[in-house]
DNA sequence: CGGTATTTTGAGTATCGTCAAGGCCAGTGG
DNA sequence: CCACTGGCCTTGACGATACTCAAAATACCG
């Protein structure tokens, strides 16, 4: 976890979140001072189901879940928000589902009201916002195509190589491991919630873990890490090429390749 | 199906797609004048995977499909787009699935550019982007939690009411049958498509069709036209509270519960 | 060190995917 | 007008997979 105290001013802060490094200094630093930073323990509720954020929130460190909760009360995760992530649909009504705290957590609030008044004048800031929500759409559809395999070896293939790609660049997630060989994934939320992200039950998640195991796919160091062996291998069994298609990650396919 | 013949100018039919009626006589005018009509036959490929979209498209009639082709050659279908839906995007790269039209469509095509330029000085469209582009992230968080779920009986109960609900007011879709005590749905795609876009077999599917009519929840007049008797039994097997909630789709279980 | 929560394992059952065959409908050609 | 053909949907039987329930093992925390 980034340590809170090397953040030395707000500003300097911001800038560094994904995305927001385009923004203008004026624009940042109108951001800044209505910028408050809320911090959340892990499964402390951000946002509640059906009524809109109170504030226009940039996840800095930690991670959230989006979830629903359904009739008979269990509870479907709909995605995760990471280091970056925006989220409280400036603009929009409510969104129909929940933000928890899956992790402890930090988060920069804007205010709704601000915020949006210098959306519709800073145009910087509004290509920002927009770049965010189709990222988001993106993702959801990833997850979409994942969520839909019928095995869930093939589920939780597809969700190593989401880990792999899209936080490739945070080192705390993901970690090059065995001296560069293989990859070392760091998975932040639990056995449960992990289950309910992928629409099954931890039972058949935890025999996925020990197939994929067994079939020299992966390496399980303890319940909440894993060594990636042959990305190449979990590809095949998700089904989806184009979560190989991340830069960074073919690259390190390749590196393997090479030593192979 | 609308006409085509009855759209005297495009002007006008462009102001009664969803959204567009915001949009100021202005803007309206130029994207008047950089529009043109596609036609597509069932089956025909709108955009292919991986390469940005020729232009901005927005659905006059019909249905497209969005899909990915995995590596073993099936097809998983992402999502659908009906009459007022675009698609394109603006700003972004290439989206990383294939468009198809899954009927026979139309749809009104703006070249890149001049849309993009005009999108930068007209505030009234951008917002009519934006609002389009949350739309389809809830949209593509509905399919979610759909297709997570665990009963294939459970994700056609939960399709079925998003087709009551987001395609209420598109007449040749959905229509009140028996004396208004029950719905009657046109479903647009083959059961072949259904399937993939559910995440499961047309075999299961066709299974999953009966076992509703069975319990009293459905009738199945013909294999693309069903009457819906029970809208709160789909809800409960689809688990999803909110599928429910949209505002016409209520009334329209309170007059049922009226009457009964 | 003990208590709790999480994860794993096991056995039994239900569901679904698979393969194969049959039925229905529309379009075609005799 | 009718037989034929091909596509799509349905039905049946079987095997594989995953869910359920229950219990053991492990990790976590004070």
């Amino acid at each position: 976890m980034h340590r809170f105290s090397d953040v030395r001013n707000i500003a300097s802060s911001l800038r560094h979140l994904r995305g927001f490094g385009a923004l203008d200094d004026a624009t940042l630093e109108e951001l800044t001072a209505m910028s408050r930073l809320r911090r959340y323990r892990a499964s402390q509720v951000v946002s509640h189901d059906g009524e809109p954020c109170a504030f226009i929130g940039c996840v800095h460190d930690g991670f959230l879940r989006m979830q629903k909760t359904l009739v008979d009360g269990r509870q479907q995760i709909v995605g995760l928000l990471v280091e970056g992530d925006m989220f409280g649909q400036a603009f929009s009504g409510p969104h129909h589902f929940a933000i928890e705290a899956a992790t402890d957590a930090e988060v920069w609030a804007f205010d709704r009201a601000p915020f949006e008044a210098l959306l519709a004048r800073a145009p910087d800031l509004e290509r920002v916002v927009l770049l965010s929500i189709m990222n988001e759409l993106d993702r959801a559809r990833d997850w979409m195509v994942i969520v839909s395999g019928q095995r869930v070896t093939g589920k939780l293939a597809g969700f190593l190589l989401v880990m792999c790609s899209t936080f490739a660049e945070i080192d705390h997630i993901l970690k090059k491991g065995c001296d560069g060989t293989c990859l070392e994934i760091s998975i932040p939320i639990s056995r449960n919630d992990l289950a309910h992200l992928l629409g099954t039950r931890p039972e058949s998640l935890s025999r996925a873990f020990h197939a994929l195991q067994d079939d020299g796919d992966i390496r399980i160091l303890s319940p909440d890490v894993v060594q990636v062996h042959d990305v190449e291998a979990l590809a095949c069994k998700a089904g989806d090429d184009d979560l190989l298609s991340s830069a960074n990650l073919r690259a390190l396919v390749q590196v393997a390749a090479r030593r192979a």
